[in-house]
DNA sequence: ATGGTTGTTCCACAA
């Protein structure tokens, strides 16, 4: 069972790029984000077509989560419990087979500090108490998504350079350990706990890419449950070389078979 | 220190 995120950055436009990394990789999950764009413009008939159930939660320009599977998705949740006056599409939650997964889009919370970084803070409370919650139906379960946080300095490539920003900052960062201290494994850390230079984001701007000028912010994280199935964990940087390529590249998991 | 890029939308903003 392969298990991946990939933030696309605009569905519309990478529809191509993720086709065929969908036909190349065929994970059997797929958590997606920054899909851009209403749930009516999602374009479900070619996913479909390339065998992939979906499900998705978006709003439009900015935004929006979408999970495909192999297998049928059920019982979806669109929103994360905590604030019913959040308007933004950025968690999908939902079962398949006898995982519960959800795919993830955290606030960036640029700048720092600021209104935006207490947004980012609330829904990080947010979804620690969802997590929290999870862990009581002792099921595997892959939290997986773009999380917006460089866990740590050896998740980028200049530590000075991100010191002040809302993805590096201490708050930030603590937020992030509270969640894998209720007891959730970082998949690909886990098991490749040396591995330097292992980005999942460059940014557009720069030539970041070329020089590898990088940070690991998109994040697997496992259930005891799902911990006890891992057997494998990478990052796929294949698509981040590729014509226009998201900036964004998939981080992935493969669990046994129970 | 600055500027560099991409996407969506409407003449900026988010990343």
């Amino acid at each position: 069972m392969k298990i991946a995120s990939w933030n696309v950055n605009s569905i519309k436009v990478r529809l191509p790029n993720l086709l065929q990394w969908l036909d190349e990789f065929s994970p059997d999950i797929v958590m997606l984000q920054e899909t851009k764009c209403v749930e009516d413009a999602f374009p479900r008939l070619e996913l479909e077509a390339a065998g992939y159930h979906c499900a998705v939660v978006g709003q439009k320009a900015y935004n929006g989560v979408a999970l495909l599977s192999r297998q049928p998705i059920e019982e979806v949740l669109t929103v994360l419990p905590g604030d019913p006056e959040d308007q933004q599409a950025r968690y999908l939650e939902a079962t398949i087979g006898d995982l519960r997964v959800a795919s993830i889009y955290l606030p960036n919370g640029n700048p720092a500090p600021g209104e935006k970084f207490n947004y980012k803070l609330a829904w990080m409370e947010r979804l620690q108490a969802r997590a929290r919650e999870l862990l009581s139906l002792e099921q595997p379960i892959v939290l997986g998504g773009d999380w917006n946080v460089i866990p740590e300095p050896v998740d980028c490539h200049d530590p000075e350079a991100w010191r002040d920003d809302a993805l590096f900052r201490p708050e930030s960062r603590a937020a992030f350990r509270t969640i894998l201290h209720l007891g959730y494994t970082d998949a690909y850390r886990a098991l490749n706990p040396d591995t330097t230079h292992a980005y999942t984001f460059w940014d557009y701007q720069a030539g970041a890419w070329q020089r590898d000028n990088g940070i690991r912010i998109d994040h697997l994280l496992l259930s005891p449950q799902a911990a006890d199935r891992l057997a494998e964990a990478g990052i796929d940087r294949e698509p981040r070389g590729r014509e226009r390529a998201s900036d964004h590249t998939p981080v992935w998991c493969r669990l046994r078979d129970r």
